[in-house]
DNA sequence: ACAAAAGTGTTGACCGTACACCCATGT
DNA sequence: ACATGGGTGTACGGTCAACACTTTTGT
């Protein structure tokens, strides 16, 4: 070893949204802390960091442990680090957080670990900072769903325009004009109508749209910048 | 101690940008690492983080170290924590970013550190991941400049409206339009003019204005959304 | 036939952008 | 008087926001 220095607890925190389609509302994935101090309360999902494990790669297992979910969207947010944040020592934690479509098979695996899905809006009390934590996710989850397809993350594959109309109202919270959402939607270009509908949800049925990730790949690459200011 | 886990050394770098209101360029901060592995290559301005030490307190250490400088703006910006990111060692490395008004002064303080300023676009080889912070760091700026009123961070606390478009110049990479720029600027009611001329760069003289901070931030708090999109 | 959700266009206001000349002053 | 940088206004096009009715189909 070549540094002489302390060292420090560091942890991984997951702030995980998901979408709840049926009930039209957006919630965060809590679970009971196993450890003292605060046992028992409820925490964003989390672990220690290993010694050799990149930190991407622990945000990665803590969300696979409790979701059984690979290869969704998963980014880093922010690292907090007061010194006394945690009364069990000294913890440095990294946030990442995370967008998944929510359905049964989730509830199933979170609550094997006695992990529960809460309405974003009626959260319960949280052990140490996280609360700050999930009011800088909220913050973030808003701002991207302007500049970048986050919405896509939250919404099966295949969905209809009603549909991504309700999830941009969970999500800013307000409802947004029909015709100017679906002008203003329709214009990027992005979105590939299916042949398909779904009448789910009326007798007329809604036709089935894919988003065209490739398309937008290429388009970033190119320089293009999303902008759905609804 | 409550927990017992791997603990990681944990570390502070500082982007530091200063503006070089002569040259008319963007600078940052680097300096001469002193250990081993790659002693003496160029770095980032860092330090480790005591173990009684807040994440935020290391980083105004560092600053204050290498610039003299307390008060100015310094934000956290991302945390690299790749487990062979440093040959040395498992180091975790929180990025913080920072902004402040170039001039003599600090160049004397830098330089007793053996650290010196260069130009934004003509960096040399740098340690580590450094130069992919500068890239971050970088957009960063650009981003931020649209959206919040760091211009003022790293001018003078009195300057002519002429200067402050050179520095947006500065940060775009391109030069804007000087009756849009001004319109722009001065609609937001957020710039202060006072009696005062600056006939320093011209015979006519320009006005001197102050960045009214108090309004901005009473602003802020009203829900108040900068856009100087310019 | 009717209920319930899906789908569709237009207009006015505002904002961003492009663009060229006069002003004040020191030398 | 002239050279140098400081300061100003307008017109066009595009984008955003507000707004109400028709279509489809299962019952």
């Amino acid at each position: 070893m070549t540094y002489n220095h302390p060292k420090l607890l560091v942890a991984i925190d997951c702030l995980v949204f998901g979408y709840d389609i049926k009930e039209n509302n957006l919630k965060v994935l809590l679970f009971q802390r196993k450890v003292d101090p605060f046992a028992g309360s409820w925490s964003l999902i989390g672990d220690f960091v290993n010694e050799d494990e990149n930190l991407s790669d622990g945000a990665k297992r803590v969300l696979e442990k409790f979701t059984g979910l690979k290869n969704v969207f998963l980014e880093q947010l922010a690292t907090y680090g007061k010194a006394d944040r945690d009364p069990g020592g000294r913890v440095v934690s990294i946030l990442y957080w995370s967008l998944i479509k929510l359905d049964d098979l989730h509830r199933d695996i979170a609550n094997e670990h006695g992990a529960k899905w809460f309405d974003l809006n009626k959260l319960p009390e949280l052990v140490l900072d996280h609360q700050d934590m999930i009011t800088l996710g909220a913050r973030q989850l808003i701002q991207n769903a302007k500049t970048r397809p986050i919405g896509f993350e939250l919404l099966a594959e295949e969905f209809t325009l009603p549909q991504l109309k309700q999830l941009y109202d969970a999500i800013y919270g307000k409802i947004i004009d029909d015709r100017n959402f679906r002008k203003k939607i329709l214009s990027t270009d992005l979105l590939i109508k299916t042949e398909k509908k779904d009448k789910s949800t009326s007798k007329k049925g809604a036709f089935v749209y894919r988003f065209d990730a490739e398309k937008y790949d290429y388009l970033r690459n190119q320089g293009y910048h999303l902008d759905l200011n609804v």
